[in-house]
DNA sequence: ATGATATTTGCATATTTCGCAAAAGAAGGC
DNA sequence: GCCTTCTTTTGCGAAATATGCAAATATCAT
């Protein structure tokens, strides 16, 4: 049995007692609803409905299975109507996934005011600096902060990905203030050392790209922990602005070079949030992307200058293998 | 949503994990399974499958559609299968309908070898001598004695209606036996008013056809009470043989000018099964009116000459208007 | 990188479904 | 009793829908 029409029609027809009327209820032929009818009753393989030319009887079969499909057809357009229900507004659950020391600084401190405004909707942050896969976690939003890899998920640029140079006023009294890139070589640079390798700073300024070896008594691939080894004053770190964009203002931090910017050019390393490229975007998807393209706008409150980069968009990561 | 299909291959791929092994499961083209689930969504108003081309995984709106359609669609099945058991094999309620008389007689006797070999059909024997209209009463059967008026319904031949002269055997040693049909204008006849009219009794015999006017102290619309009269030697009585028959072979009443057979030729009046005539023809119904017929036989039991006129077989009446 | 396999879409083809008209039957009114 | 009206059903052509194949694209394992 596949036809769930035959089955409307047939509690339509029971609920009418006569084929015509449901014809004319739901605007359709007799001889359609008859059709149906006899269909299913060929399929259940046996007579439902007593039919004369004037009224129409339930079988025994017919009143069996008028009790239970009729109940059974309520839960489904119960469940169809849940489905959308669930997309009419943001409601539900919405797992968010992104990096931990992003997260923490920036996502987990909007949510209060997301869940103020969709208050029907329950949040699952999931904070790791793993790669993770959106469908084998069952995420609903993964943010990414840097390259985005080839894939067929639909990436929102939240915020540029600025990297400031940066060092404690206590540094920078004791050892200097840099004016030149070269004057680095001078300094102890604090190294994140991504993956392994890449230990240069690509700056590039009024006079030109330069690119310095930075060197120094620390190398980690903890971003946290240069972070921290800055505040304390052990040297010169290249720390993202949504990182340190507050403690610069703040003064705790002091941006040197700040005429330079780090790896600009093509290899445009944003945040972005990711979601699948689905027909139905989720409204709670849509909503809180929305939301955090708004909070952060096209100058984040991290940036004290203007944002560099483009303004937030709706963009297809390009293939980057 | 008006397709069961698609909700049934929707479940699929989630019990499958792939659109391509359900069609390989169930015979059919990848992509006909990916436009069916793509048209639910739709119907739906919500993604309920996340796809890559390596894996599936559900929404929340596919996991909340999924719990609840699953379950939903087992009921149905279930339904079906209750449908589709109740005719696998007669079991379930059967309404028999029938007049008192014949029913008392005939039929309430055979229902316990009938019950006997189908323990799960449940009888309702309704016994009237009103006009039932099958439909407007829920009967499945109705067994009618005499003429069949014009309808839809399917007759299926029972037993003759002989009908046969007969007294007490006190009556006929007080009276005399008449010899023939003239004879019996000297005797006390028991006349059974049909509708008002008719108390001319038509004897076919050897010699012919003979009408003869029949008349007494008594006429009633009772059947029984005729019968009861005869029994208590009041005079002869035109009775159906049904109703005498075993009476007769007992020795209480005695046949007379038994040469001679009422109302014969093409005026048929057997006693018949009547059932709607539908496509799917249940199995109780079947069973039972096939019970009958075995039981009754060619030569019913109450009747102890060879019977006369046809032998049971299926028919549709006839225009008898 | 390359091969194998996955989903999706365009397109031509089948299949189903629909509505109309006509036939047959049933109920009510004259 | 006859006629009108309204019913269900069936045949048939047309419209709608579903299907399969091939191609494009995407993902994973080797």
């Amino acid at each position: 049995m596949n036809s769930l029409n035959a089955i409307r029609l047939f509690t339509a027809a029971v609920d009418a007692g006569s084929f015509s009327e449901v014809g004319r209820r739901l605007g359709m032929a007799p001889s359609s609803v008859s059709r149906q009818v006899a269909a299913l009753e060929d399929s259940v393989g046996a007579q439902l409905i007593h039919r004369t030319t004037r009224k129409l009887g339930l079988t025994e079969a017919g009143r069996l299975y008028f009790e239970r499909v009729s109940r059974i057809l309520a839960e489904l357009d119960e469940a169809s109507a849940a489905v959308s229900h669930l997309e009419q507004s943001p409601r539900g659950a919405l797992h968010v996934n992104g990096p931990t020391a992003f997260g923490v600084r920036h996502i987990a401190p909007a949510l209060p005011d997301f869940l103020a405004r969709y208050p029907e909707v329950r949040i699952e942050l999931t904070l790791t600096d793993n790669f993770v896969d959106l469908l084998e976690v069952g995420a609903d939003v993964v943010v990414r902060v840097g390259e985005l890899e080839d894939s067929s998920l639909i990436a929102r640029r939240l915020a540029p990905n600025r990297r400031i140079l940066c060092a404690s006023p206590g540094y920078l009294a004791r050892a200097g203030t840099p004016e030149r890139p070269e004057d680095l070589a001078a300094h102890n640079c604090l190294v994140y050392t991504r993956h392994h390798g890449n230990v240069n700073w690509n700056l590039g300024g009024p006079d030109g790209m330069a690119e310095v070896r930075a060197g120094g008594n620390l190398r980690t691939n903890n971003t946290e922990a240069v972070h921290a080894a800055a505040l304390g004053g052990l040297g010169i770190a290249l720390l993202p602005s949504w990182l340190v964009g507050q403690e610069v203002q703040a003064g705790r931090l002091a941006a040197v070079l700040s005429g330079y910017r780090a790896s600009p050019g093509a290899l445009d390393t944003g945040i972005h949030a990711l979601y699948p490229a689905n027909r139905h975007l989720s409204t709670k998807v849509r909503a809180f992307v929305d939301f955090l393209v708004a909070r952060y706008g096209p100058r984040p409150y991290w940036e004290d200058s203007p944002a560099a980069g483009a303004p937030p968009g709706r963009e297809r990561p390009s293939n980057m293998s």
